[in-house]
DNA sequence: GACAGTACTGTATATAATTACAGTATTCAA
DNA sequence: TTGAATACTGTAATTATATACAGTACTGTC
């Protein structure tokens, strides 16, 4: 969708607000008397502005014959976060086969954003409150700071571990005490940062 | 609601699908086209029906002006569930004051339906992987058997910890060594089970 | 400096749409 | 067995609404 003038969103934002609490379209007199507009045309070319634009869609000859693009959240959104389960060696994480459910929530539920759930299998980050079948949720990021705990992929290996830096040497450590360390050889193992842990879902009871 | 005729009810149900695939509600000719009626004023009476019945709502003189009521969810789920905080000593948890904000979500996340969210404080549930600041989704419930994790209210204060019951003799043990169980003596302790926890939620990265 | 896009005023008109009024027929409860 | 609610046909009037056309003015850009 190609980019709106602020007036443009203005009278975008309206026609939603107004559909939201009256339950159909403005008819163009009504845009224009809520704008002070003295003609109707003046919100006719608006809208066909915002019809070449891909903002909305005209039903030619039609009263209120309004329907707005993109006012939904899109599909991805409306289906909900994926929720990636058991990962197939080799595979993206995302990909269609790692993909158990979806899951909706609040999108300010966490800080960043979230861009899905990792099911967690084992006990090897207990003491950090995180249990076997827990859904991590992951900001996807390539980027972590020492201390944060990430999701790492270590060959076909994908692993909720906390990410120690010092220097050049990584570590990913596990916070149970009956787990060991990984310390990455730079050499062999190639280490890819997936994500960073920005909160936690544990959907079946305790 | 009064109960809908199935012809009403077809009605009903073709604008709500009509608004879903065009974005505005149809015309009373629209709806007299699909149904095979020859005059417009069969949809005018069905209207009128639907509104005294509390279906929907119709704008008077206005094209289109129809809104469909209890087309979506209701207010209470359209605003999430309550997210309590700390409880005023003496207040039902669910007064106004103790809930700090709403958070919306799949409700068929959590099993049993969670009723509300419970910020917990402290580290006495550590070892449940129970965290300070964590979300407890609780199900509302006076009923809970032993072995359960239990929001709890002795007195003035509300705590979360897991439910042993032996015979008549109640134990409120936490999951966390460096805390004692709590062994309410029934003369003089009133017990309260407030909920069940039945998942949880860690809005804060780890 | 001409041209396209934005942002309007002002007037007019055809048609889209609601709504009133006069009927017919059936069903179901008081 | 009468009355009220449902479920329509048919016609007509009024008003709600989209839209065409003729202008004005400002902005950026090729």
């Amino acid at each position: 969708m190609q980019e709106l003038t602020p007036r443009q969103a203005e009278i975008w934002q309206f026609i939603r607000d107004y559909q939201e609490t009256e339950g159909y379209p403005p008819t163009r007199a009504e845009i224009a008397a809520r704008f002070g507009f003295r003609s109707p045309n003046a919100v006719t070319e608006h809208l066909n502005a915002l019809v070449r634009k891909g903002a909305l869609a005209l039903a030619p000859d039609t009263s209120r014959g309004i329907r707005l693009i993109g006012a939904e959240a899109d599909a991805e959104e409306e289906a909900g976060l994926p929720v990636v389960g058991q990962v197939a060696a080799g595979s993206p994480l995302l990909a269609e086969q790692n993909v158990t459910q979806r899951c909706q929530f609040d999108p300010g539920l966490f800080s960043p954003r979230a861009d899905y759930l990792l099911r967690v299998y084992g006990l090897s980050m207990k003491d950090a409150g995180i249990l076997d079948g827990d859904w991590l949720a992951v900001h996807a990021t390539r980027e972590a700071r020492s201390g944060q705990v990430v999701v790492a992929r270590i060959g076909d290996q994908v692993t909720v571990k906390r990410l120690w830096k010092q220097g050049k040497r990584l570590e990913l450590r596990p916070e149970n005490p009956d787990f060991a360390a990984i310390v990455p050889d730079p050499e062999r193992d190639e280490l890819v940062i997936e994500g960073i842990a920005v909160g936690l879902i544990r959907p079946n009871g305790t």
